[in-house]
DNA sequence: GTCATTGCAAATACTTTGCAAATCA
DNA sequence: TGATTTGCAAAGTATTTGCAATGAC
């Protein structure tokens, strides 16, 4: 079954980055990674955990977020001044974002050539490099 | 001289964006305009207006931030999920952000070239492409 | 049973709103 | 003078912290 996780696969990855597994973790875990890649805000995952009838701060949820990012699970992506995302897929790559409905989506490294990079100025080095493409509804109107 | 507006021209900026040439308009429109392109927070902003003299709530940084984004004079740009930054450079182009000072510099769009990007989904347009190169200090303790 | 670890209330950081006061015609 | 616009106090979001309660061993 592609995508979906068991309950042993989740208690390892919890395993694997030393944290115990609480009910509040797995119940997260399980949201996040039973299925695919997803892009998530902390306000999304508290209301689906909440939705599937699991109790939970939403700092919890924040804190969660962390640990997860910290361990190497999660990796957050910057595309709005105003809100946290974050992705379950950790490998390096770029995103389309919908700039009316916020919705994020992947564009894999290897689809995007650049050139020209300048060089990192001296004792500097370039940590990554992230490209989002932003789209929205095509202007009917125009001219 | 390179960069400097003189008072007249900062007059002809406000009244141009049709807006009142208040003094806390007049100054922060000359700290952000008289010398090169400039990458700001408010609060940035805010601090050097106060250490010129001039009073004003952060609030009001804000307030004119967006009147001079939605006329044009200003761009933002979205390089840290828990700031704004403003750009006085507002033709397209992308950014090196330094991860430790948060310094913000400019890659001219004509420098990087971008091959592979996907086509915008039926109905959809691409509004812009935005590439940042995150640099850090670099590693000397390497293996 | 112990004690590192968790989960969450309260605090903080950042940004926006609503309206009294100021400004221009 | 009266409509318009401004500037800022207060309110609203988003996120983090500190510590009492918990639960893994």
């Amino acid at each position: 079954m592609n995508g979906v996780l068991s309950e042993i696969d989740l208690l390892g990855l919890l395993d694997g980055a030393k944290m115990r597994p609480t009910r509040q973790r797995k119940a997260l875990a399980e949201i996040l990674f039973k299925a695919g890649h997803r892009h998530v805000t902390a306000e999304e995952l508290h209301r689906e955990a909440c939705s599937g009838g699991i109790r939970m701060a939403l700092a919890t949820v924040y804190n969660t977020l962390h640990l997860f990012t910290r361990a190497g699970l999660l990796r957050e992506v910057t595309v709005d001044s105003g809100q946290r995302y974050f992705d379950t897929n950790v490998s390096h790559h770029h995103h389309i974002l919908n700039e009316q409905t916020g919705q994020l989506s992947d564009i894999g490294e290897e689809e995007l050539l650049i050139s020209g990079l300048p060089e990192a100025s001296e004792g500097m080095e370039i940590s990554c490099v992230d490209v989002v493409v932003r789209v929205r509804l095509a202007d009917k109107e125009k001219l």
